[in-house]
DNA sequence: AATGAATGAGTGTTCATTCAT
DNA sequence: TATGAATGAACACTCATTCAT
């Protein structure tokens, strides 16, 4: 959290500039030197928002998975088919991509650099949101729309990797493919790829 | 490519260290005394196997990509029918997981840090297997096996992505676990989850 | 050059000091940190005013030549008789052994060590410098006051060994010393050792 | 000294290698690997043959300087006029130039490099000689042969540094060439440049 | 007459961090 | 809201040296 008499907007230019560099440099590989010089200013400059690389980091992943959980919340909470639901999940967790894809990214990659707290405080988020998937999965089964063999954790993990790997060649440039990406994606895991 | 006269089998003791390593921590979060560490020699003594970190590095991409694209020509050139190359390209594609986890894991992740000629020569690789297997999709859509409005190039990345995501939950045990993951993704692409 | 905002007077003394130890040792023989104990900080300090060792010699050998040849060229078009011109050259040539003299035996002894462009750019330098003295033994013998067979390269060549030798032994602790050096070499140059 | 078991030819040319890597590179500039390399041999090999780098350094000085006592005491008992002594004094210190070149220069720029007691042994010799050519100008004076007022200690290191310096930019191509340069400088320093 | 394999000490350099201003 | 100046720890890498073979 950055201190009390931050202005937000500039604060949100740090974490944006943190984020590019984090991603594409990885956390390790990546120096507040960089981070700086993208803002223009000197390296020290940067200890007036952040007390540590780390909690830049941690501030970083934070940005990269807000709302995730309560978006998916809501989606099973809906009225929507299974599905319909699965459909609506791979949306939501597409879209953002296009909006803060260095935080994602980050979020995905480096946090597991992140040093204790910050490092459970993310991961509980992650698996949360992960038992969230799976529950969809677990009633289409129950609701005898999905297959009744299907194997729930295995589908969600797999439907998290294809979908979270998006960030790897995503070039961020129109939201449209962003939703094309997601729609393919879920016509695959919904029904596969033979006719 | 290690000095000519180095035992074989002790520089594949130093590669595997350095893989752990490697992926255990990331390259740059990775120290050559680590390596050295786990190895049980001084630091100093890494450099008589490796000219650089770098060099290490890219040794240990290269184990981790070696025979992939092979094994997919292979498949492709049988006799299968489309889905069951897909089946057969999915479990060769994670069956290494069982036995070179941390040179894939190094080669999916940490490859990007590579420099120069390593990294290219190694991406290049890894675009030549992109095409192959996208071949296979290509395929079966001509056949009339897959449906026709089936996006290729997204369905390749979508597969690749949910495989090689593996690496990051998977921890090794037993190699039949591997196997059983193959079957269940190979469902989910082919025929999706719903009944 | 040094960053811009640095205080000059600080950067000269780390500067007097990089010479002194570089004199002493030799480039190679010399450590950083040999040179920061010297001044009383530690050696990753060095780098807020140099960024590498190679560029601190650079600067030393800088210092070393600087006015050298502007000197020369004054002495050049002035009114003196050849042979006056010869000992106000010597003079001119050796007076700074005393005030910089660490810088000076850096740029005699240790310029080669320089990298890429450092070194030519410093060479050149001293090619100039010796070009312009020869011209004062070739206006010497076209004036008819030096013996018409003389071979002024070989002549230029002479004196700046000479001359350039005194660094090896000279103690810097009086001018005065330097300026009878000069008188005696300027004598031996001009008449021989001959009644 | 070598090892009483090793080939005198063999020895000799492990001493030209590491002559002409301290030559090229300084000593502490020059890794044993460079002097390895040049041999064909791997660098453990070198120890074969020297106890250490240092004492390799001084080998090579020690080659250097060989005989130059000797003759210039030769010269010194001679008939000849005072000039002529001086004459072939600097002939027999430019000769060995030619033909053990890297020796000669390593022992002018390195030896300052060699410890203990190598270091005072060359040191000795060289003051030696310097105080035995001194006497060749103070034999001139008191002969009446050469000026009252010449200073001779700087006469001689005059001569000595203008001598020296040769090394800087002689190619060691033609033995003519070194002879030619004696006999100017004699002229230089015997009469100098004026008609 | 060397080499393979290693070591221990050191080297230049980078980097996150601090703090007075 | 930053910067100048510095530090301490780490880091990749080099190097002279050793010793069994």
């Amino acid at each position: 959290m950055p201190k009390i008499d931050i202005k937000p907007k500039r604060f949100a230019e740090i974490l944006d500039a943190a984020a590019e560099i984090f991603a594409e440099k990885g956390y390790h590989g990546a120096s507040t030197t960089d981070i700086a010089d993208k803002l223009g200013i000197k390296q020290a400059g940067l200890y007036y928002y952040f007390k540590s690389k780390d909690s830049a980091l941690a501030e970083v992943c934070r940005l990269g998975v807000q709302g995730y959980v309560e978006r998916l919340v809501t989606i099973s909470q809906s009225e929507l088919s299974a599905d319909q639901k699965i459909r609506a999940a791979i949306r939501e967790h597409l879209q953002p991509f296009h909006h803060i894809r260095n935080h994602v990214r980050v979020f995905q990659s480096e946090r597991r650099y992140l040093a204790g707290e910050n490092r459970s405080e993310v991961n509980k988020l992650a698996r949360k949101y992960e038992r969230e998937l799976r529950r969809l999965f677990e009633a289409g089964v129950a609701a005898g729309e999905f297959r009744q063999n299907l194997d729930c954790k295995l589908t969600t993990l797999a439907l998290l990797g294809m979908c979270n790997s998006v960030t790897i060649w995503y070039d961020g440039k129109s939201e449209k493919q962003i939703l094309k990406i997601a729609d393919n994606y879920a016509d695959i895991i919904i029904g596969g790829v033979v006719k």
